[in-house]
DNA sequence: ATGAAAGCGCTAACAT
DNA sequence: ATGTTAGCGCTTTCAT
C-alpha cells in the first residue's frame, strides 16, 4: 500500500529492457525504427513494471502531439452530453489529446474555463454553448483556433443549427393548431442566442400578430415565474413557445401549480428537445437541433482547422427538426 | 488572422520585461522573491503580450503543482454533474490542477478514462461511479490514491451514501402505504452496486415477504421492457422500487403505454433525486443521496490523501433521504 | 531582489 | 535497428 514517490520513466523501462530511452520512446508511439521482436520486448517489461508513458512530458517535448480542448458549458444541461458524444466519436486518434473544461449554465466561468484551455496549450478549442460575446471570442481565437458548436460567430468555425428556422417551425405549428395568442419565453439577451427569438418574432409579425417576449434567466423557476405571470394577463396567451426545454418545463410548473394542464389549457413548445421532452408524462412538443451530429460536425472542424490553419473559415449550418407531441393541442375555444 | 505558429515563453516576457526569466516565474507563482513593482511590471508586460504560462511546461518542471484528476461515469446522468459540482467547489486553489476522464454508463470506458488519468500524471484520481471490480480499483491505487465517490471500496478512500439504509426507507414507505407485493428493479450485478438490492431484498424478507427481484439495464427502455413483464404476472406487483430514477421513468412509460397512471395505478421509487423527479408533471418518489455533498466529501478526502500519503483510508457514509411525491400512494384496493 | 544553470521526462534529429 | 544528444518551457537550488 505504500505509494511510491516517484512514478516510473522511459529510463526505467529503457534499462529493464536492456535498451536505450530512444528505442522505448519509438515503440511507445508506434513509429517504425523498431524490431517487431524488440518492441514486443519492450512492451512486456513495461507492463510488468507498470509503465505508462508521460502524456504531460511528452506534450512537452513533441510538436506532434496535438492538443484539443473541449469546453462544455453546463454539465446539467443534457444537450452538452450530446455534443461530447459526437465529439468523442471523432476524436479517437492516438496522438490527440483531448483536454476538458467545464464552465457554468450563466457563463459566469467562460472566461476562466477558456483560458485552463490555453494554459494547457490547446492547439485548437472546440466550445459548445460559450455566453461571451463575439468579439471576446475572436479575440481569444488568435491565441488558439476556436470552433463554436450550437452558435455561430461571425470569423470562427462554427457548427451550429438554424434557430430561426427552428423557431419558425414550431410558432407556425402552434398557428396551424389555431393559436395566436402566442407567448415567448426568451433567453437573455446575449449576442449568439437571438435566434430563437428573432425567428418568433417574425413568424408573427409576418402573420399581422404582435410578438410578446419576456425575457427569463436560465432557470426552471424564472420560467415559472414569467409564465405565470403570462397567465395572469386579461387576454393570457394561448400558447408559449420557450426557449429551451428547462424554461417550457416551467411553464409547466406553473400550470400545475394552478391546477392547469399543458396541452389542454395551454399548449407549450420547447427547444432541444431533450431527453425529459420524450417522456411520456412530460411529452414536450419541442425542436430538436440533433446535438450529437453538432459535436460531430465541430470535432471534423477542428481536425480540418489542425490539417490547415490558414483556411478560410467555415460556417456549417443544420435544419433542426420540430417533434410534435402532446403538449400542444389545436385551440378549442 | 494569421495563428502564430508558437505561443509565448516566458523568455518572451522576461526579455520584453528586460529581466531573467526566473523572476518572471516568481511573479507568477506568486511566492516571494519579487518586489511589487517589478512583479506589476511583469504582469503589465505580459497582459500586453497576451503571455499565459504553459501548464505542461510547468507540471513538468514542478514537485509542487499537483494535479487531481475527475473520473464521472456520464454526463448524461445529472448526479455526475452534481458531484462535480462539489468537487469544484472545493478545488479552487491555484496550484491544483484539475483533469476530467469521462467514462460510459455501462462502464465500458472505465479503464481507457483511468488510464488517461495516470498517464497524465495525476497524484489522485477522484472517481465517481466506477464501474470496474474492486480488485482492480485496488491494484489502480498503487499507481495513484484513488477516491471512490457514490460507491464505497474497501482499501479505499470512499465518500458513499448508505445505499442499504436508502433502500429500506424505499421499501418500508411503500410498506406504511399498505404494499406487500414490492417488487425491485435491480442494477445489473456488480460490485460496488449490490446495496440497494440488498436493502430492499432483507427489508422484504424481515417483513416475511418474498422479494421479487428483476436485473435491467442502465437504459430506460430496458426498465420499461422489464417493468412490462411484471405488470403481465397474474399477480402483478403493486409497487415497484427501481434501482435509480431512470429505471423508474421506464416504468412510468410502461404505464402510459397500457393506458395507466403512476401513483394511482402502481406505486414507484426511484433512487437518486435527480431534477427529473421534482418536475411536477412526473412527482416521482426518490432517495436522494445528495450528491453535491458526497463531491465535496469525496474532494476533502483526496486532498488529505495529498497532504498524507500514508494515513489510513477512510470510508465516509452519509445517510440518504426519502423524498415522498406523488408517485407513491396509499394502497388501495 | 535578481540571475545562472541544472533538470523534469519525454521527442527528434542525427549518428552509427 | 539502435544509441547519442540537444532541446521543449518551465521550476528551483544556488550564487550574487
Amino acid at each position: 500500500m505504500s505509494p511510491s514517490d516517484r512514478s516510473l520513466t522511459m529510463d526505467d523501462v529503457a534499462r529493464e529492457a536492456g535498451v536505450s530511452r530512444s528505442l522505448v520512446s519509438i515503440a511507445f508511439r508506434g513509429v517504425k525504427g523498431v524490431s517487431p521482436e524488440m518492441r514486443q520486448h519492450i512492451f512486456d517489461v513495461a507492463d510488468r513494471l507498470g509503465y505508462r508513458p508521460n502524456v504531460v512530458a511528452s506534450r512537452l517535448a513533441s510538436k506532434n502531439v496535438v492538443t484539443i480542448g473541449v469546453f462544455l458549458l453546463d454539465l446539467y444541461n443534457a444537450i452538452f452530453a450530446d455534443i461530447y458524444e459526437g465529439v468523442r466519436s471523432v476524436l479517437t486518434d492516438q496522438n490527440q489529446h483531448v483536454v476538458l473544461a467545464i464552465g457554468s449554465a450563466g457563463g459566469e466561468r467562460d472566461t476562466e474555463a477558456l483560458d485552463n484551455l490555453l494554459r494547457a496549450r490547446a492547439n485548437v478549442v472546440i466550445a459548445a454553448g460559450l455566453m461571451l460575446p463575439d468579439d471576446a471570442i475572436q479575440g481569444l481565437s488568435r491565441m488558439a483556433p476556436i470552433v463554436s458548436t450550437a452558435r455561430a460567430i461571425p470569423g470562427i468555425d462554427s457548427a451550429f443549427s438554424d434557430d430561426v428556422h427552428g423557431a419558425t417551425q414550431a410558432v407556425e405549428h402552434l398557428f396551424s393548431l389555431g393559436h395566436e395568442r402566442v407567448a415567448h419565453l426568451a433567453s437573455p439577451r446575449r449576442q449568439g442566442y437571438m435566434g430563437r427569438r428573432a425567428g418568433y418574432e417574425a413568424a408573427m409579425s409576418e402573420r399581422g400578430l404582435r410578438p410578446l417576449v419576456v425575457e427569463v434567466e436560465y432557470t426552471q423557476t424564472s420560467a415559472a415565474k414569467e409564465a405565470s405571470r403570462l397567465l395572469d394577463l386579461d387576454e393570457p396567451p394561448t400558447a408559449i413557445f420557450a426557449n429551451n426545454d428547462m424554461a417550457a418545463l416551467g411553464v409547466m410548473d406553473a400550470l400545475y401549480s394552478r391546477g392547469l394542464r399543458p396541452g389542454e389549457d395551454l399548449s407549450i413548445v420547447g427547444y432541444d428537445n431533450t431527453q425529459i421532452a420524450h417522456l411520456p408524462a412530460v411529452s414536450l412538443t419541442s425542436v430538436d437541433l440533433h446535438a450529437v451530429s453538432l459535436g460531430i460536425s465541430a470535432a471534423q472542424l477542428a481536425l480540418q482547422r489542425l490539417a490547415n490553419p490558414y483556411r478560410d473559415t467555415q460556417q456549417i449550418s443544420s435544419r433542426p427538426e420540430l417533434v410534435v407531441r402532446r403538449s400542444t393541442r389545436p385551440l378549442t375555444s
